[in-house]
Order: structure tokens, then sequence, then C-alpha cells
DNA sequence: CGCACTCTCCTACATAAGTCATAGACTCTA
DNA sequence: TAGAGTCTATGACTTATGTAGGAGAGTGCG
């Protein structure tokens, strides 16, 4: 199976264009980044390629001249990677980072209560390995 | 108004035994790793120093021939900037964390009912600045 | 066909992080 | 005071990431 590697800051939103163009051209990613941040064509095509040595991305086909690339993991997984390794700086536990996140007010009451609904509904359905 | 770093893998282990010890020497602060992940003495050094550098930790006091260091930030501080980092990854959103959190079993309907009691009694008392 | 354009491929470089060894200064005890 | 032991200070090396230029191959229009 896959190993997963964790994003970087660039990585991500280069994965970002992946996954939500389904399979695109060097050309096309950096289109997805706001104008002031858009990094070079070649900052993204060395970014890509590294992508695709670590298996995350591969050649689906070549159009004309220009390859075109697919993502080869989900964002699905590739989110769960980069939270479990940012939970294992808080020793694996999601509790203080929770702490944090309402003591500084970004969860609302309504974000905790669907979270709590979705919780229930999966304990319900059993969904304990 | 002291800008805060985003410490690293190994900044925050050394960090954690400054906030839990107080003030310590380089000597001190290997020994609060597992000894299998116990990185050189010397390699804590360097870490400590380049945290001063970042003006994250500073020279309080001299014990015969040797520095005892303390922290400037809490970890509260630090932990802060550690998360608003991360989310900013999501898009700043916490709600995709969450669900991460949640499908993956990482919170417990425990955890989601502490938060929500805290939430509610943080509104209650108009914490909103 | 030939030229303009695009894309690939390779190379290079800077910074940050993690890793540690070594030399020499300092301290304390016998 | 002299030796043993401890710390500091410094330098060095590796890997990862972000950043991008330039040469040359490939494509398609006029």
């Amino acid at each position: 199976m896959a190993k997963i590697p964790n994003l970087t800051r660039l990585e991500l939103p280069i994965m970002d264009a992946l996954w939500a163009g389904g399979a695109l051209s060097i050309r096309e990613i950096p289109q997805s980044f706001p104008s002031e941040k858009r990094p070079a064509y070649t900052t993204v095509q060395t970014m890509v390629y590294r992508l695709e040595g670590k298996k995350v991305v591969h050649r689906l086909k070549k159009i004309s001249n220009a390859h075109i690339f697919e993502a080869l993991v989900s964002r699905q997984a590739a989110q769960r990677r980069l939270i479990d390794d940012f939970l294992a700086r808080f020793g694996g536990k999601a509790q203080p980072v929770m702490a944090q996140l309402i003591e500084t007010g970004r969860l609302s009451l309504k974000d905790i209560e669907d979270a709590e609904s979705t919780l229930r509904r999966l304990a319900k359905q059993g969904k304990q390995p």
C-alpha cells in the first residue's frame, strides 16, 4: 500500500488543483493560485516532478507535447496524513487542539453540534474497528 | 510585540521541557526525551541557541559554568501559532479538520461534549472581543 | 518547410532544520 | 594548584523545500 507523504506548504495547493481539476497539465496548475502568490511555471513543474517521485501524482497521458498529471492519492488520505502528523506534535491527542480552537473562537457552536451528531450517527452504526 | 515563530518538530519538545521545567540547563533538556529518541547533547544545544536567536528562549542566569535557559513565550501562544498555521492549510477553516478527526475516531463523544459545554460557558460570559 | 511558441528536462542555488564532533574555556575537588 | 570533568562556542554536513533560469526538443501554423 502506498505510503502517503506529508504534503508541504506548496505541494498541498498543487494537489488541490489536481483534486479539483481531475487531470491537468503543468500550465494549468498555477492558474488556481491567486495571482499575487502564483509561483513560476518551473517552480510548479519542479514540485510536480517531486510529487511524481513520491508517487503522489503520475503522468496520465500526453496531449500534444504536454504531459497531463493526475493525483494518485485522495484528498481524504492526504489530509488524514497531515492531521495525524500534526496531532503527533500534541502527543497524538486531539483534545488540546480542540481546546485551542475553542479558546481562539475558531469553532462555532454549530460546528460542535454538527460534529456531535455526526459522531453519534457513526457510533450507532458501530463504526469502531 | 513578539512574533512567535512556528516551532518545529524538534523545537517543540524542547520548549515543552522548558515549559514544564521552568528554567533548565542544556543538560537537563534531553532528559525529558524517551531514551530511544533522545538527540545528542549538542543537537539540543544547537536548537536552543537557534531558539534564542528567534527570541523564544533566553539565558536567565548562569549557575557555575552552565547557562540556564527559560522560555520567553507561553505554551498557549506557541500552540496557537502552530494551530493557526496548520489551519491555514485548510483554508483557515476548522471544519474540515474536525471532520477528519471524527472520521478517524480521534475525537470521542466526551471530547465533543466537553468542548460544547466550554463553548457555551464562554459564550455566556460574552467572551467575544 | 521553417519559424515561433510551448513544454520538458536539467541544473542550480538559498534557506531551514536536524544532526553532531571537536576544541578550548571554565569550575571544582583533592 | 593541577587534573578531571563539564559547558560553551563554533563549524560542518545532510536532507527537504522553495525558487527559478536556460537549453533544447516537439508541435503546429502560415
